[in-house]
DNA sequence: CAGGCAATTTGCAGCAACTGCAACTTAGAG
DNA sequence: CTCTAAGTTGCAGTTGCTGCAAATTGCCTG
């Protein structure tokens, strides 16, 4: 998994001379198609803007487009992130033992838009998030398609303390079953937090390039915030 | 809202005589679409089924298809139930208080699948939501739609005990954020009941699902379940 | 550096979902 | 019964998306 970083760091014997080899290339092409998509979308709206929009700003032609993106909305929301890190995996499994909620919310986080990105084609995508609820599901649901992963590794991670021969099929079936319940929740909390996170919905047709860095938490921020609040509401007597 | 039940119980004053009311015939229409749709899909896959298809079948051209649902997706899931029934709220908003995450989760159903409604078109759903997971996903989507609502009836449910005068703006956002939390958290919660919910649906080996030919339980039995298990969940100690 | 192989790009033809418009049919009120 | 409005239909057109085969391009080997 995550070939293209595994490539990536193979650069041919030839030093940087060579500037354009085919995966960079590649590369180059896929973000100057989710900018251009990006762009014209905030511009004329989901519905307004045709593909052949894309392509023609882009350089490329139709088909090319859908060679690169399966959809029109894949192209907005961006190439597919890879699967879940093997490091992280492990980090999230041995991690100390009484911060499972953040955690967990962490390791979806991950998913979605990743550390090193382009910080204006981020933000302009959160902005298209709060136009277009279409595109937020289309997030979401990519977010969804890890549920059995995550679920494996919280499975883990609950288990960790056990006895190894202490245990029979029931007790590890009900605890999978905590594990699925526990991440399907908590992709619910993730799609809370993530609206939280989209700016204001209203947009003066003034200034395009964002002036004011009033309300933009940043992850981490966003993220300890939302587990305080859910902390606090889980201790609801009546619950 | 739910205009539909209103007018229902306004039947014409020439008794029963009048066999076919417009309003009648519309809903009759409207549902052997959805049968068609559903057993076309069951038959030969979503993607091979086309809007013609359909129309064909039900006997209508394909311009009435799109005058009675949206998208081919909207016919196969149904038509879009009404908003929450205002008698259901006021219900759960008095109801005891350390019951709240099955009641919730009680008023959420609610929206999907309703009580007196075709049994075997239901099941069929149900294997259908099996088999393509993007009808499942609209599902969904549609279930968000309502969580403002959701949101705000939790809202007062949990404010109800509070006295009027002693409490000051921050507390009450406080709160309005917990409900928000909660509900979206408890969609996630109902997603998962959903999944228990499918025959066959094809998982890893070893997750919690049925996968025996057991009849599927009573809306009831699964919510109880997962009540039940969410509890013991939230229980963990080093959560 | 030439030649060739394989990957990418592209044009083209075509299908299916969906929409607006205008004409037509029908149900139900007066 | 008649008239009006609601509902239905055909038609033409747009758009997203796919398969196929030809053209192009990057890259490796001799």
């Amino acid at each position: 998994m995550n070939q293209d970083e595994a490539l990536a760091d193979t650069p041919p014997p030839g030093a940087t001379v060579r500037a354009q080899t085919r995966h960079d290339k590649h590369h180059a092409t896929s973000l100057r198609v989710e900018r251009s998509a990006v762009s014209l979308v905030l511009e004329h709206g989901f519905d307004s803007v045709t593909v052949d929009m894309i392509c023609s700003q882009s350089g490329i032609s139709q088909r090319t487009f859908f060679n690169y993106f399966k959809t029109k909305k894949a192209a907005i929301i961006g190439a597919e992130p890879p699967t879940i890190d093997e490091g992280r995996a492990r980090e999230f499994i041995a991690a100390p033992g009484d911060d499972l909620l953040p955690d967990v919310l962490t390791l979806m986080s991950a998913i979605g838009p990743r550390e090193g990105m382009d910080e204006q084609l981020f933000t302009d995508r959160l902005r298209i998030f709060g136009l277009h609820p279409e595109l937020m599901q289309e997030q979401m649901e990519r977010m969804t398609r890890v549920t059995s992963e995550i679920t494996e590794l919280v499975y883990l991670r609950l288990g960790r303390g056990a006895t190894v021969d202490g245990e029979n099929d029931p007790e590890l079936a009900f605890r999978h079953g905590q594990a699925e319940l526990l991440t399907h929740a908590m992709l619910g909390v993730v799609r809370f937090m993530a609206l939280q996170w989209i700016p204001d919905f209203e947009r003066p047709a003034g200034a395009a390039g964002r002036t004011d860095r009033a309300a933009a938490p940043t992850l981490a921020e966003s993220l300890s915030r939302t587990v305080e609040l859910l902390r606090r509401t889980l201790s609801i007597p009546g619950l």
